[in-house]
DNA sequence: TGTACATCAGTGAACGCGCGTTCACTGATGTAC
DNA sequence: TGTACATCAGTGAACGCGCGTTCACTGATGTAC
């Protein structure tokens, strides 16, 4: 149904012109991401995407949706259920390397206040803190879930921006994911007995 | 020597601009700062910028450098050699609530990859990085000083960030300052056996 | 102290650019009879 | 099965905008004699 076939008008220019702004913005960073770009890189007019997005902000809006549901589905990737120390840093490791992988994508989801209301966007963040939690209760069953639930997701985002903006080397995926593991484990080795010590 | 007196043909036109640059951040964002916003604002038409600045990316190193200075300075406010969890977490806080008070001037310092060779910002980004070692080295002794700063740092950049971009509440600085204060111990607790449990 | 001159900070007009958004339109699709 | 019509996805031209940067220039400042 959503795929390239030239049926129709177009065939299917949503899904199209959101193929063509996450292409973009792979390539160009956010600055590329504009509505004309993409209408361009689709092969259409510069106002056919007003039939399908009321602005440039709503075409935003949906391609972050897209970006949280991959985020998603990649840490799910990991571990399903992750319920030790050790499982939690391979998840975190998976959140860096996802920013890394698509750093502007992760810019649009994370880097911004979204202050839209019914915002799909912020059912998703609610999503990963909610995830987030439920790691933490099944890890460490005897600590205030809320502040360290808080803490984890600080750290593995405060890693994944300091790598992002070049604060922390990234030159080497092997680095950073070393970097990632150690910087949980020194914080968390204490919490929990039963990772393994250095 | 640096304060408005009309002396001159300006006065002193570079640190006036920078000065607008810092207003117009803070009152649109990064994007309201442009070269020729900041003229306007400075009084002085859109080619004089170019007499202290190369261009555009030139002005704004300048000002993400003030901010760095800004930022120590608020920190070492606190303490100016904290050596406890607890004087860390007050240092935390100030990081904290700096980056909620200065958002886009906070964006400027950390939120892009400042790739220029020999930049200040470079050598600046180093410092905040061996200030936060040296606390880790002092509070914590026994610890792997080099993945505990990173985490801490990780940390409290991470908390920072997630209350600038919303992802979690920030309408009181109340809340934000117990909510980093307790990130803070639920990870540094068990570490450093001197902060008083809850 | 006074004059001639070099310096250089700031001017103002102009360039080309890509942007978001609007508008009246066209023409293919689906539907009612 | 065939015709008339409504719908609505996409067109293409146009709007006004602010941007970064350049250019030849002006005129105040500081300096050498």
């Amino acid at each position: 149904m959503s795929t390239a076939k030239a049926t129709y008008h177009h065939g299917d220019l949503r899904a199209a012109l959101l193929r063509a702004a996450k292409e973009l913005l792979e390539e160009g960073g956010e600055t590329a991401l504009s509505l004309r770009a993409v209408a361009r890189r689709a092969g259409v007019s510069p106002a056919a995407p007003y039939r399908h997005y009321a602005d440039r902000e709503a075409l935003v809006s949906a391609v972050a949706a897209v970006g949280y549901q991959e985020l998603a589905g990649r840490l799910a990737a990991v571990h399903p259920a992750p319920a030790t120390a050790e499982q939690l840093a391979g998840v975190a490791v998976a959140y860096v390397r996802f920013a890394l992988e698509r750093p502007a994508l992760f810019r649009i989801m994370f880097g911004e206040p979204c202050d839209r209301d019914n915002d799909e966007r912020v059912v998703a963040t609610a999503a990963v803190s909610l995830y987030v939690r439920g790691i933490v209760e099944r890890a460490f069953p005897q600590a205030d879930a809320d502040a360290l639930a808080t803490a984890v997701w600080a750290l593995v985002h405060g890693l994944a921006f300091l790598h992002l903006d070049g604060k922390l080397d990234a030159s080497s995926p092997e680095v950073v994911a070393d970097r990632v593991a150690s910087a949980i484990q020194a914080v968390l080795a204490a919490t929990d007995p039963g990772v393994r010590g250095r």
